[in-house]
DNA sequence: ACAGCGCAATAACTTGGGTTATGATCATTA
DNA sequence: TAATGATCATAACCCAAGTTATTGCGCTGT
C-alpha cells in the first residue's frame, strides 16, 4: 500500500497559492511559454501571425505554483481555465483507500479544465507533479479567441480530439502492455508530445517525475516501476539520470511498445 | 493466450453487409431507438418536440449488421457517422499479438465516429458486439441539424463530455481496482447508461455480451472473467443467466466499486 | 439424430507484479 | 554538523491473475 495522502493535506496548500497574485506578462519564462502553446497548435493547424500574437495576448496572467499543489479540485467549477505554462501537472482521480490514478499528464500548453469553459464541474482532480507555472485564462477571453481566430478554433479541435485518442492509448496501455511495455509506450508518447513544443531534442528530454509519479499514470506500484526502469536501462534502451532522460534506443523502444504516433 | 482473430477474417464480412442497402424508416425497431437517442439527449439537456422530430428525421437510414461485424476501421475516414440503433457495439485497439482491449461499449444512441463528421479518421476499429441496427448519419445532415437546433447541440456538448469522462474513469477502473472491482464497477455504469435510455429497470437489463467481451473491456483474461462473475454470484450481488442480467445488491455492488454515478 | 461449434465452468500450474522492509544517497533545514 | 525527509534501489515473500487444458451444455445446421 503506498502511503495515503489525506486530500486536506493537499488542500491545505491553496490558500497560500491563492495569495499570491498573477503577474502580468512579461514572465521570467515567458518566451518558451508562448513558444509551447504555439508550437503546439501549430502542429495541428496553421497559425497567422495575428494567431500567434492573440494567443501571447491570452496569456497575460500567470503565476508560479509549487509541486504537490491541487490546481482544480474534483466538482469544482470555474469562470476561467488553466493553461500549463510550465512544468508537469496531471489529472487524477483517487480511491477512499488514497491510492490514486493518474488519468494524463498535462505539459506545457494543455488545457488544464475545459468544461469549465462550458460551465461543468470537474470530475477528477488536477495537480502539479512538479513546479510550474499557470496561466489563468478567462471564458470571455476563449470564447473571443475562438470566435475571432478560426485557425486556432480549429486547432483546439484537432488538440482535443488528440486528448480524446491519448485517453483511449492509454486504456489500451494499461489493459493489454506489461509493465515495460506500459513505461515504453509512456516514454515514446512523451517524447513525441515534448518534441512537439519544442521541449525534446536527439531523443532527450527533462521529465521532473518521480517513478511513483510514473507507477501511478501506468497502473503499477512504485516498486515494479523501478524494476522496470531497471530493465530498460539494462538493455540499453533508456539512461534516467536526476531527473533528465535519454531515450538510447528510440527504435527499439517504439517496437517494445508497438508505439504509432498517429494518434497524436 | 486468447485465440488470435486474424483482421482478414473479420473485415471479410463487410462487403457482405455493404449489400444490404440501409432501409428507409419506420426501421422495425425504430420507436425504441427513437426512444433511446431521444432520451439519451433529453437527459444532457431538455428537448423541444421539434428536436425530437428532427432527431426521428436523422435517423432515416438504418441497417441490420450482425455480430462481429467490423463497422468502421481503423485509419478510414468518411462522409457520414453511424449511430447504434439497437445492439451493442465497441471502440478497441488489438496488438500485433491478436490481443484486444476494448476503450468504450456502444449502445443505442451512441455516436459510433465523431471524427468522422470532422473529416478525421479514427485512431482505433469498431466492431458490433452483437446483433445490432445501425443508423447512418450524412455529415450534412448533422451540421444541419446543429446548427438549427441549439437544445440538441448543446445536448450533444454534454454526451461528448460524459464520453470523456466515461473514459477516464475506464483507465482509473484498470489501473487500480482488482477484478471483482472492475466487474462491478462496469456493470454499475451499464444499468446506469442503460437506464437512461429506458433499457434498464429495477435492476435488470440485457446484456448480450460474452464473458470473453466483458474480459477485453476491463483488462483481464476470459478465465478470470469467468472467477470475478462467480465471486459477484457467490456473493449474491449478480444473477446473470443467459444474456440477462440482474443486479441483486445495487447498493453493495456500487459500495464494492466506489462507483459515482456523476460523470455520466 | 448427430456432428460441430461457441460458450461457460473449472482444475492445475505458473508468473507478473504487489507488499513490506531495509539501506544508500542526496537535498533541506535546524 | 546533525537531523530529517524524499527518492531510488533491492531483497524476500506472496497472491491475484494469466495460461493451458478439459468437460459439458445448448445451440444450429445437415
Amino acid at each position: 500500500m503506498e502511503p495515503i495522502i489525506p486530500v486536506i493535506e493537499l488542500n491545505r496548500e491553496r490558500p497560500d497559492t491563492d495569495r499570491i497574485p498573477w503577474h502580468r506578462a512579461p514572465a521570467p519564462d515567458g518566451s518558451m511559454f508562448g513558444c509551447a502553446l504555439a508550437r503546439k497548435l501549430d502542429a495541428f493547424g496553421p497559425l497567422t501571425e495575428q494567431d500567434r500574437s492573440a494567443l501571447t495576448g491570452l496569456t497575460v496572467y500567470t503565476r508560479p505554483v509549487g509541486r504537490h499543489v491541487v490546481l482544480v479540485e474534483q466538482d469544482c467549477a470555474a469562470d476561467h481555465a488553466l493553461i500549463v505554462f510550465a512544468g508537469f501537472a496531471g489529472r487524477h482521480k483517487r480511491r477512499a483507500s488514497g491510492r490514486r490514478q493518474i488519468l494524463a499528464y498535462l505539459i506545457p500548453g494543455d488545457l488544464c479544465d475545459r468544461g469549465a469553459l462550458h460551465g461543468y464541474p470537474l470530475d477528477h482532480a488536477i495537480e502539479t507533479l512538479s513546479h510550474c507555472r499557470i496561466a489563468r485564462v478567462p471564458r470571455a477571453a476563449y470564447l473571443d479567441l475562438i470566435e475571432n481566430h478560426p485557425g486556432i478554433a480549429f486547432a483546439l479541435q484537432r488538440a482535443r480530439l488528440a486528448e480524446e485518442a491519448t485517453g483511449r492509448e492509454w486504456i489500451a496501455n494499461i489493459g493489454i502492455r506489461s509493465g515495460v511495455e506500459r513505461a515504453a509506450h509512456l516514454l515514446c508518447e512523451l517524447l513525441e508530445r515534448l518534441g512537439s513544443i519544442g521541449q525534446a531534442s536527439d531523443g532527450r528530454f527533462d521529465l521532473p517525475l518521480t517513478q511513483a509519479d510514473l507507477a501511478e499514470a501506468l497502473g503499477l506500484s512504485s516498486v515494479h516501476m523501478n524494476r522496470v526502469l531497471q530493465t530498460l536501462r539494462r538493455d540499453g534502451m533508456i539512461a534516467l539520470q536526476g531527473r533528465h532522460l535519454r531515450i538510447l534506443a528510440p527504435r527499439r523502444l517504439r517496437q517494445l511498445a508497438e508505439f504509432e504516433a498517429s494518434y497524436l
